[in-house]
This record gives structure tokens, sequence and C-alpha cells, in this order.
DNA sequence: GTAGGGTTAG
């Protein structure tokens, strides 16, 4: 052409985007002024979404100035591409001030505000805005909208909330969609109902690699390797490749299933039949597997072959500090908590875990040291929680010191009891972990009666004990497998 | 010629 049009450059752009190549689109948004072409609306919201696309948050800062200085901030679709990008860059607060702004919406731009929430574990508000949505305005969501709300449940682990989107995905005929079907999938697990994800799956007419996937991570999450495993293999004799994240799913089943042959076998298998290149995630999976099973030098060493980024290396040597603090290897924990504090990740939660790995030891001259240390230079751990929904309410559960609770020491003799039973059962590991909280009366009526098989063994007079235990101080068994023993 | 959705390790 010998004088392209801003059409014809936005149209180029576009296709480069559409062929994965966004920052070619970047580069001939920063060509056209030597052309003496004037960007329009159309081309900035081409521009804004290669930024989104490359989560450039520097970049679509300095587009989004463009923006207003071209008089295009009240356009919407340029607004709800900068909602997109500001979403996909980590900077929530800067697309809710451009939604904010906004005098006209529509049900893209609530999508993308809603999505930008969800993805950034800020589902409460993401369902806030969903609610908003749906009194404020007479449109109704469609499954663009639907899948990312089914997101933000499945993140704060709220299966009614979950239950009642999958209703409005029925009733608004979205329920063949593809996508809404894997995020349902998904949500499930998530939420603890591992039998609706696979009523949901199986009513997927041709699954693709990705409800393969979250199925494959589910089961895997449930402890049941086997079945996962069985899944992958079924997935592959239907023609489906595998990608990276399923490559994680298969081996998380196997670490978490102590299937250590099969982890060893399908990381290797990875690159050879697939052509996947095993990266910093699947060595921290390979290195959790090896280090549950008591084998911490070699999953040491295999650590400290891997290159990797800081963010990549806080939850490999994160896993690694953990199993050796499991199996009472101080000196392997004492490596990894170097490394953590050293690159600044995850300090707090290194100093802690490397204490209870010299508590556990019993050299508590080395757990005071931490201790004073880390109030010396004022670093401090937030505790982990955990919450479960019942009907609509919410119980958060903190971990607790047994002996400074009510009928402590009551409850120090029933998990001794508990722990009895499930070594009998082939049970080998570490001490039993417990969560446990005062509740009323009539809660605890409640939940034992909604749960009163389960909850019979965990409730202790007046005190509701709940056996919230991590699958990681359970060595290769997951908790509902350890709730399977108890039943028996 | 333009904007929105699903899977990821401790």
């Amino acid at each position: 052409m010998s004088e392209p049009n801003v059409v014809s450059w936005t149209a180029l752009m576009a296709g480069y985007i559409d062929t994965g190549q966004p920052k070619m689109a970047l580069w001939l948004f920063r060509k056209m002024p030597e052309c003496s072409v004037m960007p329009n609306t159309f081309t900035f919201a081409t521009v804004v979404n290669a930024c989104s696309i490359l989560a450039d948050l520097k970049t679509g800062k300095k587009v989004h100035a463009q923006v207003e200085i071209f008089g295009f901030q009240s356009n919407l679709v340029v607004c709800s591409s900068l909602i997109d990008m500001y979403g996909k860059s980590n900077d929530v607060n800067e697309a809710h001030r451009v939604f904010d702004s906004m005098g006209y919406r529509n049900v893209v731009s609530w999508t993308s505000i809603i999505t930008a929430y969800a993805q950034n574990a800020q589902g409460h508000d993401s369902l806030q805005l969903f609610r908003e949505f749906n009194w404020s305005t007479s449109d109704r969501p469609n499954h663009f909208m639907l899948a990312s709300v089914i997101n933000a449940c499945a993140s704060l682990g709220r299966l009614v909330s979950g239950k009642v989107t999958h209703a409005m995905v029925i009733r608004r005929g979205h329920d063949s969609n593809d996508v809404v079907a894997s995020a349902l999938v998904d949500m499930y697990a998530k939420c603890g109902s591992i039998g609706y994800s696979s009523k949901v799956f199986r009513k997927i007419q041709h699954p693709s690699v990705i409800p393969y996937t979250s199925m494959i991570v589910g089961t895997a999450k449930f402890g049941l390797g086997k079945l996962s495993l069985e899944l992958f293999q079924e997935m592959l004799d239907r023609g489906i490749s595998p990608n990276d994240v399923t490559f994680v799913g298969v081996l998380h089943a196997c670490s978490h299933s102590a299937l250590v042959d099969e982890g060893l076998e399908h990381l290797n298998s990875m690159y050879e039949r697939y052509g996947i290149m095993p990266d910093a995630k699947h060595y921290t999976c390979i290195v959790d597997m090896l280090g549950r099973t008591g084998q911490l030098d070699r999953a040491y060493s295999i650590a400290k072959s891997i290159q990797v980024k800081p963010d990549e290396g806080a939850l490999l040597w994160g896993t690694l500090l953990s199993t050796s603090r499991l199996h009472g290897r101080v000196d392997i924990a004492l490596e990894a908590s170097k490394w953590l504090i050293e690159s600044n990740q995850q300090v707090a939660a290194a100093y802690v875990t490397m204490s209870n790995a010299y508590a556990l030891a019993g050299r508590w001259e080395n757990v005071h040291g931490i201790r004073s240390e880390m109030k010396h230079s004022g670093v401090s751990k937030e505790p982990g929680c955990s919450w479960i929904e019942i009907k609509d309410f919410t119980y958060v559960f903190y971990a607790g010191d047994v002996s400074s609770c009510a009928r402590g020491s009551e409850v120090v003799i029933l998990l001794r009891e508990l722990e009895g039973r499930m070594k009998e059962r082939g049970y080998v590991g570490g001490s039993m972990g417990l969560v446990f909280v005062d509740v009323e009366e009539e809660t605890k009526e409640e939940i034992v009666g909604l749960h009163s098989e389960r909850l019979a063994l965990g409730t202790f007079g007046d005190i509701f004990v709940l056996i919230i235990q991590h699958t990681f101080t359970l060595g290769p068994y997951s908790v509902v497998q350890v709730f399977n023993f108890l039943l028996k």
C-alpha cells in the first residue's frame, strides 16, 4: 500500500495480536507517528489489548496517558480494554478507577471489572460487583460474565454461591458452553464437591485439554491419585495433547498419592513424548514428591540444579523447607530457609518453619534464637487459616496451640487416640496437626447434623474438634484418605 | 480495523 491509513495500521496490529505477536503491535504503534497517521479509538483498544496480553503495566500506563491526550477517555471499548489491561497487570485499583469514570457501561465493561477482581484474589469484591450488576442494570449476565463469577466462587470455596451461579448458567442456556463447563468443573472441585465436578465434566461433549486438566488437578487434590492418572490416560487415548499445566496436575497427583516411580516416569516423558520442557513448577512437584517420601538428599540436589526466578524459587525452596521440616532434616531446612531469606521471599514463613524444624529436633536454643531475631528485625507472620461455608455463614479456623485452649489436654488425648488408630492402619509420618474451635451449641448441632458421621469422631464434649490437616503433614496420605481410615 | 470467560507447584 502506498499510503496505509489508520484502518490498515490497526488491522495489521490486530493481525499480529491474533498470531501471538503482541510486541509487534506495540512496535507498529510507535512507528505510526513517523508516517503521520493518527491513531483513533480502534487503534487504542487494540494497543491496550497488546499491553494486556503482555501484562505490561508500564507501557499500558503510557498508552492510557495518550488516550487522555487524544480525548478518548470516555470511549466504551477503550475503557473496557483499559480495565482488562489493568486487571491482567494486577493493578485492580486502577482498573476500578477507569470503571468508575465511565458514564455508560455495558456487559463487557462489567465483565472486565468482575474478572479483574476474580483474577486478583479478590473474589468477594468480584461477587459484590456481580450483585450490583444484577440490580443496577437491565442487562442479563452472559457466558463470559458467568464464567468469571464461577471463578470467583471457586477461589473463595463458596459452594452455595457456585450452585446459584450454576443455576443461572442453566436458566440462561449456557450449560453447553465449554468454557463455562470447565469453570464449573474447577469450582466444584475447589468447593470440595468432586462428584459434581465429575457430573459436569461427563456432560461436556468434546472436552478439551482444559476441562481434562481441571479434573486431573481436582482428583489429585482429593488424594485420588490413581483416578487422576486414569483421567490423564483417557485424555491421551482420545488424542488430546497435554500441556504444561496438565503435567503439573499429573505430578501433583503422584506426589500426593506417593506414586514416586510413576511421577518420575511422567517427568521423563514430558519432553521426549510431548515436547514440553519441564520447568520450575514441575520440578517443585518432584521435589515435593521426593521430600514427602523422605528422599530429601535427592530433592535437595534437584532444587539446587534448577534455575529459578524469585517467585518460582519461593515455591521450590518453600517446598523443600516444608518437607525437610516434616522429616526432621534440619540441615537441608537451613539451606532452604537461607535461600528464601537471602532472596527476600516468604521471609516470615521461612523463619517460622525453620523454628518449627528446630523445635522438632529439640533444639530449643535455636528456636528462641529465631524468635528473637524475628522480633528484633520486626518480621511477623500472619497466621494461616481455613474456612468452611455452612448454609450462609462462613466459619474461619486458625491453627492453634492446643495447650493454650480450653480443654486442650483432653483434645491432646483424643488426638493421640486418633493417631494410634491411624498407625494401626498403616499410617506412617509425623504427629497429627489439629485445628479446633469453641462454637455455640446450636452452631455445633447444625454442623454436626450436616456431617454427623464424619464429625462424630471430631466432637469432643462441648468442644467442636475439626480435624483439618493438610496433606503436607500426613505424608503421602490425603485428608480424605485419613477420614476414610477413621470411619472404617 | 476495537474490548470481556476456563486449567498451574509448598
